[in-house]
Order: C-alpha cells, then structure tokens, then sequence
DNA sequence: ATTAAAAGTAAGTACTTACTTACCAAAGTA
DNA sequence: TACTTTGGTAAGTAAGTACTTACTTTTAAT
C-alpha cells in the first residue's frame, strides 16, 4: 500500500526495458487492476529514461526512419501518448539519444586505457590494449555500433558528434605516439595517420563483421584478446623500424635506435 | 515522325536517370504537350532500367524503409503506378536491385583480378591489385556500399547474398593464396583467415571511412594507390617468414625456402 | 483508317504514421 | 476528506504509405 517511490523506480531503471514489453503482452489478457493497463506505474523519470533506452534499442535494430513512436510505446509497455508527454518529437528522442551516448560514461580517452604501457614504451601493450578496449565495448554496446552506423547512413548528427569527440582523438593519440616510436627509431618511416587507419580498420571491420555481416562467426570464430594480439602483432611487425632486410644489407648499426624493439619481447 | 523505338530506347537507357528528373521538374511548367505530364514516354523495358536505377540510388542513399514509392516515381518522373506496373511491390523491386547487383559485371572473381602476379608469386603485386580494384569499385560505385550496409543493417537480403556470393569467395581465394606462400617458406605461421580479415579490414574500413565518414578527407587525404601500397606493405611486412630474429636464431636454412620472399623487391 | 497492345495518368483505397485532445485514476498533501 | 498533482489512457486527426482501379494517349501493325 505505502511502497514507496524508490521502489518502482528501482524496478523500472533495472530490467525494466524487457519486463515492461511482457507485462504489456500479458496485461491485456490478465491483469485487470483498473481497466485495460497492465502496465506498472513508474516515476516520471524512470519512465523517461526507460523509453529512451526502448527507443535506443529500436532505433539501433531499425534506424531513425524505420522505427514508429507506436512501437517504441509498445516495446516499453505504454501508450504512445507517454511519449509524447516525455519527448516533444521523434526527433528530441533522437538527440536525448545523442546527448545520453555521447556525454556518459561510453568512451574514455585512449590514454586512460593503456596509461602504464605507454610509459614503459610497451607498444604491443599499447595496442592490444586499446584494440581489446575498442572490441569489448562493441560487443558488450552492440547497439551503439549500430546506431553509429544508422546514423552515419541517414546522415544524422550522432556520427558526426563521435566523429569529433572520439574519432579524432582517436587519431591524434596514436598518431602522436606512432611519430614518437618513430623519432625513438621503433617504428620505420611511414605516415602515422595510415597506420592508425590501419589500425583502426582491422579492429572495427572485425567488430563490424562479427556484429552485423557474420554473426555466427562461420569464417572466423578468435576470442577478442586472441583478435586484439593477432592484429597488433601484424601491424607492429608491419611498421617495425627496418628488420632482417635492412640489416643484412646496410650491416651492422643496430646500437642507433634510442629504444628497444618491444617486437624482442614477442612470445615472453 | 517515324522515329523508330530504337531512338527512343537508347535515349532512355544511356542518361535517362537523371534526365528524367529534370524533365519532370520542368515539365510541369513549360511542356504542355498532351496533358499534365511531361516526361519522354520510353519503351517498357528502357523504363523498367531507368526505374531499377533511380530506386537503387534512392535506397543507398536512404534505405529500404527509408524510401517511398512515390519519391522513386518522380525521381524517374513517372507517376507511382507505372513503378507497380513494372514491379508488383517495393520488396520486388529491392529482389530485383538484388538480381542486378549480384549476377550483374559488379565483381570479378579475385583470380581474375592479378592472375599473373598471382602466377609469378609477386605478393605486392597480388594484395596491391586486389586492395585496389576493390577501392576503386568502391568509389566509382558508391551506392553500392551504401546499399550493402544499409542491407545488412536491416537484415535484407542483399546483404548474405553478396556475403555467399562475394566474400566468402575472397576468404577461400586469399586464405588459400596465403597458405600456400606459407608453405613455400615465404609468410609465416599465422591463421590465414585471420590474415585476410586484417586485410579486408584495412581496405574496406578505408572506403567506408572516406563514404561514409570523412567524405572530405580531413583526416587522411590519400589516393587508393598509395593506400593499396602502404595496406600491403603493412601486411605483407607483417606475416613475412620470421626475419632477422629467425635468421640470427636459427641460422642457414635459407636455401630451404621455395619461393624467395617478395619483400626483397620493394624498392624496384 | 482501324484496331490492339502498350505506356501512361488521376484519383482513388485501406492502412499507417507522427502527434493531439480530453479525460481518468492513483499518489501525495492539506 | 477534499484537493492537487502527475502518470496514464482511449480515441482521435491530418498527412503519409503501399498499392489499385478505371481511364486516356501513343505507337505500330493490319
């Protein structure tokens, strides 16, 4: 009778986002507590929030245009009137979206990732930890992938936000670390923007296929960490300061380098 | 007044995609030859083209769900029936898109691709020219990737098809290639499928990237020659037989290799 | 000239879509 | 207990949406 607030709110902000589609389903045909609702009532922002999340996913499964404000209320055990009453348009929906992917917790600086194993110079470190940190995220944000994709397609502000916010950085981070590992004779001459490009490209198309194109994995089925050391191992050995060639034919000047090949370190 | 059919038809099959469009536009205005309608009457079977490729450009560019019937219709400057007439519904038409796409001149097999460096073993030759003329169909058929994406996203057909039909081909093709080189002595142990998704990783996150991300280049402003060169550089560098380190630890067998590494030949 | 097939249209239909209005009931509060 | 606030709904509306029907014009062979 006296349940308080925090309760429904609890339970709405939790699982809330699939319950609510099954309390719906079932509502109809059982609960008659009052007249056709079967839906439980939620504090305005925990419904707020989980209408979001319903509409995230839909959004990310469908696109913009291919989701209606009919199954976003559906799919989170409401009529579409609630979400009107939340969200003036389908389009606010969408940036609540972009201001809640954007601005939350979704992607740390690349430096925070892999802070001691820049220090120690450690590039293998340095770049399975990040291609690790980038697939887990994909796996474990499915939907954001998606919605990135979506957005990029449909031309909407989302991709262009993370474009600036994250893509870039992105580059500026290991572009920089690359021209250092290249002044520090590490790597050999080679634009550092191509490498990331590279780089990038092995991991994403990876998360992008096993997400989208080949999710049962028929072509390739590597664990992450397997995928992340297989992939820095291609690309270390492929930038690698000048090996076996070089050496055989200028001879002898190894002691040059500044700092040590971390590819010696290989099968520690 | 005793044009033939043929004038006409060409006419309608060379540049009437766009043509047409204009012709609509303007015709309500000026062009008051019969009625209301002012586009060139085609033969039936130069309409259905013009049809299939304006629809076509118009799903690349905003999806299947994305598209209406009627847009399709005065993009070709038709009324919406005669898009039903000459496709019973949309999803026939986007089947038919499909058709087009899949059995049409679109991709070459890889083998056809570099058959003589695949013949002399010349790998620079062979990764080079694949990257390549997989960018340049990229870029010279944009709406295609687009289409693709959009597919696999929505979870349409298109999308498993081209995978049966066209990736899966690349990974048998080039998984074997490289197993083969590796039994020659001249790439070293590493799965070959993981060798091709690096690959196939750098050079189609580079098209998407440049069509779908930074359509202005800002961040890597290169041409797909120098992609394809530095890509394979990267890779081929990366799964060469284990270099200096193999050679200082294990000594002479060098003779033992079959085929000599192509690396050797870089700067020809 | 007659006629039949084919290219074309205008004006529908049945349904969906984003969004509104008017009203209701549960919760808190005086 | 009465009253206000707020989460919630049912039943709209106007503008799409895919798709149809009934009709007209052009072409070209008889």
């Amino acid at each position: 009778m006296t349940r308080t607030l925090e309760t429904k709110g609890a339970r709405g902000s939790g699982g809330g986002g699939d319950a609510a589609t099954q309390v719906t389903a079932a509502g109809g045909a059982t609960a008659a507590v009052t007249h056709a609702h079967g839906g439980v009532r939620m504090a305005g922002e925990d419904r707020r929030k989980q209408i979001l999340q319903v509409a995230m996913r839909l959004f990310s499964q469908r696109g913009f245009r291919g989701t209606t404000t009919k199954e976003i209320a559906q799919a989170a055990g409401v009529s579409e009137a609630m979400v009107f009453r939340h969200y003036a348009n389908k389009e606010e929906l969408y940036s609540a979206i972009i201001d809640h992917k954007a601005c939350a917790d979704n992607f740390q600086r690349p430096c925070d990732i892999v802070p001691d194993a820049l220090a120690r110079r450690d590039d293998r470190a340095v770049f399975t930890g990040l291609a690790l940190a980038m697939m887990r995220h994909h796996e474990h944000d499915t939907e954001f992938l998606r919605l990135l994709t979506h957005s990029a397609l449909e031309g909407h502000e989302l991709a262009n936000m993370f474009w600036d916010r994250n893509v870039r950085g992105m580059y500026d981070f290991l572009g920089s670390y690359i021209r250092d590992r290249q002044r520090e004779g590490a790597m050999r001459d080679i634009d550092p923007t191509i490498v990331v490009r590279g780089f990038l490209g092995m991991v994403i198309h990876h998360s992008l296929n096993n997400l989208l194109w080949d999710t049962r994995r028929l072509l390739l089925d590597i664990t992450n960490e397997r995928a992340a050391e297989e992939f820095t191992e291609i690309l270390l050995r492929g930038i690698a300061a000048s090996p076996a060639a070089s050496n055989a034919s200028r001879g002898g000047e190894k002691t040059k380098q500044g700092a040590p090949l971390s590819r010696g370190k290989k099968k520690k």
